[in-house]
Formats: C-alpha cells, structure tokens, sequence
RNA sequence: UCCGGCUUAGCUCAGCGGUAGAGCAAUCGGCUGUUAACCGAUUGGUCGCCUGUUCGAAUCAGGCAGCCGGAGCCA
C-alpha cells in the first residue's frame, strides 16, 4: 500500500517519484485544453503542489467542477515541471476525491480582510497568512521548551483552577456549579459558596507564578507554560481574556540572572524561528510587517539595552520629546513612555528595572534604596510590554509586612508563606505573554490573529 | 470602561438629498502548460436597526447595536 506523502516532503524531493500519494485540499483549479491544473494544499508548509489532471482520468467530468476548498487524495508520478514556478509536479493517475466543498466556501482566490476572517475563525488557518500564522505558533511554542530543557528548567502543571481569589494579577472569571437562578444562600442572604463544587469560591487562574514559586524551591528551575484568564474589559490589539503564558522561575537567582534568562529566551526563540520557519517569515516580512527579517535580525544580533527605572525618566526628561503624560518618578509608566525607550530611543528591546515600590506588585524584592522594587520588565518595539518579571521577596518579616501595608489578608498567603518560613532562598521569575511574542515574531498587529480561537470581551464564537 | 472612526452585493469598496454602482468571487460559455491565468455573459442588495426632518433619505439629525483603531488595565 502507498503511504500518503506530505506536500512539505514532495516539493524537497531530490529526485522524481513513479508513483505517490499525496491528499489535500485545492486551493485553486485552473483548465487547460485538454487537462486541469490543481493546486493542492496540505497545510505541512506554506507552498502547494501543482497535479496535473489529464482528461483521461476516469473521473474527469467530476474533476472539472472542483471547486476551491474541495478534498482529495491524488496518486501519481513526482516528475519536474514544465512551468517555471515550481520544480516539481504530480501527474495524476488517479484522483480520488473525499469531498466538492460548495460553491459558497468563504476563501476566495483574493486576499480577504483580517475582520472578515476573524468571523470565519474556523476556516482561517487554510489560507496562506494564517496557516504560516500557526505553524509559527507550533513552532515556537517547542522552541520555548527546548530553552527551557536544554538548561535544565523543569516542566511543572500550576492549576487552572483557583481558590485564591486574589493572585494579584487582574479581575478574575468565577467558576461554579451553583444553579445561578437559584443559588443557595446563607442567613444572611448571600450566596453560600460552602455549597459550591470545591465548598468555596474558585477562579480560572490569572497566573501559575505563586504555585510555581513552590516548585521552585523544590526543583530549583522551574517554568509553566500554560492558558492563562484575564477577565478585564480590554479591548486592545494586546489583550485578550484568555491567553497562554510562561512563567519560568528560578531558585538562587536574583534580578540580573532574571534579565540574562529573558533576553537569552527571546533571542534563542527569534532565532529558532527564522532557522525553522524561514519561508512562512519571507510571507510576513513581504505582506504583514515590511522589515520584520531585518527586525528580528537586530534583536537575534545585538541584544537588549538595560536601564534603571529611574535612568528611563531621566531620559525622557531630558529628550526634548513631548509626552502627554509628563514623566517624573513616581509614575505608572504609560504606553506612549514603553515605545518612546524602545521604539525611538534605544530601537531595539529594552529591559527597565527597578521601579517605585508603589506601583508593583506585593511580593517583588524590596531594594536597599527602600523606594524600589527588583522588578524588570522588558519593552519592545511595537508590542510594548513583552515580559514583566522581578526578584521574589525571600525574606519573611518584609513580605508579610508588604501584604499589610497592600491592604491584603495574611491568611490568604499562609501557603506562599511558608516557603519563607522553610529554607527560603533568593529566587526570580518572569512572565511572558506568548501571544505577544508571535506578535513580535510574526509582526502581525492583533493579538485575535495570532491565536487560534480569541476570546476577547463580547466574542466567545467557535 | 473612555475617546474617535466605520457599517451599501458573498468579499473589498464607490456613491453623500431625486429612488443602486464597480472590481473580485460565484454560475455558464470560450481560449489556453497555467501560476491570485485570460476573454465574454449571467446571477446577486428591505444601503446595520429604530425614530425624526423632507414632496422625496443609502445620503441630513437623534438614539441603539456591532465592528475597528487609540487610551486605561496588563502579559
């Protein structure tokens, strides 16, 4: 029996073939006088073969009315081709075909709008911008643990579900089983949760960083990669409510190893990508973002600037550039305050660390300065935030007095506590919006086009 | 959530007070080792919804909805 090759294997053919098998789908059929031109798609890569269909198939007449999106597994010879686009083609001996799509099948042979083609999320991947889209994604997504194993990190599962109602990170969806008509409620009124599946309130995690603390002072190097849930009313082309995350940490590391492993991350994952997926790239730097290869050429080449917060505010005091928001220390850093260091100052990726205590997070490390914390976030060009990270707190008096001074409960933390209280160790961490890496590696603008099947505010189809 | 823009044929859009158009797609036919092929014909629209102004509204005004962009929140 033939086994069915893919369109990838064919087309790196070094040689002509007697006979394959190859199935697809047509992406476009074209007549000749006294044969029909096939172009035939497998998803395996960007390109399609061309199968020649003479009109002594004995399916000729059926062959003739496929239209495009139609289903077929084609036997044939590999042989060099006449026409000048391709090196090789299938003549077909027979064509077996699975399935005529009807003849209102969206893709038409034309470039379609973004907007249009998130209405048909479910059929987007079969053409040439989103198939690249989401191989990319394929691909890089291994990347990422290839990093990660080749230095050791190990993989660990945090949970989706929570108990925690506040990790601290955005507003949070409720998970429940109560009959939301008709819920059970306590004396006083309310809805009484101890009745609920788990007995209390649960969550969909807004991030895996507290649990994975633990395994990291377990395991040492530790890191998740798993789907995150924001039940922010964002709607941007950065944000969506659910989105994959990977958050590595590691034991005996402080903010600088923290810095070294984001930049060395994202570099080594730009640089699988251009050596992995070279021909879906060329489609995205010709048509989606002019200049992307020379983008990801810069950041592969010459690496991340690295300044202080309070280096950031000086420079954009001193830049002549008018901000709409005036920076001074103190401030919530603004988007337009992330691209001018990246975009116009430095035009490259930048790493600023070290930020007011005020407007991070409760359990970043305290500095000696007492003003700010050892967090680092790294800005890219385009994208804006690509990675927020920090030095944990270690030790146990100024975390447990940070959580009062946030206004926060104690006993909500008794677990993260106690990995202050039993051999803690300095240790750091980051989190990364893999979204927004293919959005960095593909150029491609919004987050919806970079995820198979976006949830965003209002938008749950498919 | 706030600010701005958009919504006309399957898709991309033009029309901006006088009653509906183009290109592409689809369908049919022709030509041809073609390359998002080419040539001809045909089909296709309560102009987002509601209210108002007007002799007359796709066109002007108000409201609503959806989408898009920017901002905030962040990854």
């Amino acid at each position: 029996m033939l086994k069915r090759t893919k369109v990838v294997s064919l087309l790196a053919a070094d040689k002509p073939e007697q006979q394959v098998l190859v199935k697809g789908w047509v992406k476009t059929r074209r007549d000749a006088k006294d044969f029909s031109f096939i172009e035939l798609g497998d998803g395996s890569c960007l390109k399609n073969i061309q199968i020649i269909a003479n009109n002594n198939l004995s399916n000729y007449d059926e062959v003739k009315k496929l239209t495009t999106g139609s289903s077929l597994a084609v036997t044939g010879a590999l042989v060099e081709s006449k026409g000048g686009n391709q090196k090789y083609e299938i003549v077909a001996d027979n064509i077996e075909i699975y399935d005529v799509a009807d003849e209102d099948f969206p893709l038409q042979k034309k470039k379609h709008s973004d907007e249009y083609l998130r209405t048909i999320a479910h059929l987007r991947p079969r053409t040439n911008k989103y198939g690249a889209a989401f191989r990319v994604r394929s691909e890089l997504s291994y990347a990422i643990h290839k990093f990660f194993h080749d230095r050791g990190f190990r993989y660990v599962h945090t949970p989706l579900i929570t108990g925690s109602d506040c990790e601290g990170a955005g507003e949070m969806f409720q998970v429940t089983t109560l009959d939301l008509n008709n819920p059970p409620r306590t004396k006083d009124g309310k809805v009484d949760y101890s009745k609920d599946f788990f007995g209390k309130e649960a969550h969909l995690t807004v991030s895996g960083q507290l649990n994975g603390e633990m395994y990291a002072m377990a395991l040492g190097d530790i890191y998740t990669f798993g789907p995150t849930f924001r039940a922010e009313n964002s709607n941007t082309t950065r944000h969506a409510a659910e989105f994959w995350m990977i958050e590595p940490e590691m034991a005996f590391a402080d903010i600088y190893d923290d810095m070294d492993l984001a930049e060395d991350m994202v570099r080594y994952c730009v640089k699988h990508i251009m050596e992995h997926c070279a021909e879906d790239l060329d489609l995205f730097n010709k048509f989606v973002e002019p200049g992307l290869l020379d983008k990801l050429n810069n950041i592969v080449e010459n690496g991340f600037a690295r300044i202080t917060y309070a280096e950031a505010i000086e420079i954009m005091k001193n830049s002549g550039h008018k901000f709409e928001y005036k920076p001074e220390f103190g401030i919530d850093m603004q988007t337009e305050h992330e691209r001018y260091l990246a975009e116009v100052h430095f035009k490259r990726p930048v790493i600023v660390r070290d930020y007011p205590k005020e407007i991070k997070a409760f359990y970043m490390r305290l500095n000696d300065d007492g003003r700010t914390v050892a967090a680092m976030d790294v800005l890219v060009p385009g994208i804006g935030e690509l990675i927020g990270g920090s030095q944990r707190e270690e030790r146990y008096d100024v975390l447990v007095q940070k959580i009062h001074e946030m206004g926060m409960h104690e006993d909500d933390y008794a677990w993260y506590l106690d990995s202050r209280k039993y051999g803690s160790v300095p240790h750091a961490g980051f989190g990364l919006g893999f979204e927004r890496m293919m959005m960095l590696v593909t150029g491609i603008g919004n987050i919806r086009d970079v995820i198979p099947f976006p949830r965003t505010p209002n938008s749950i189809n498919f």
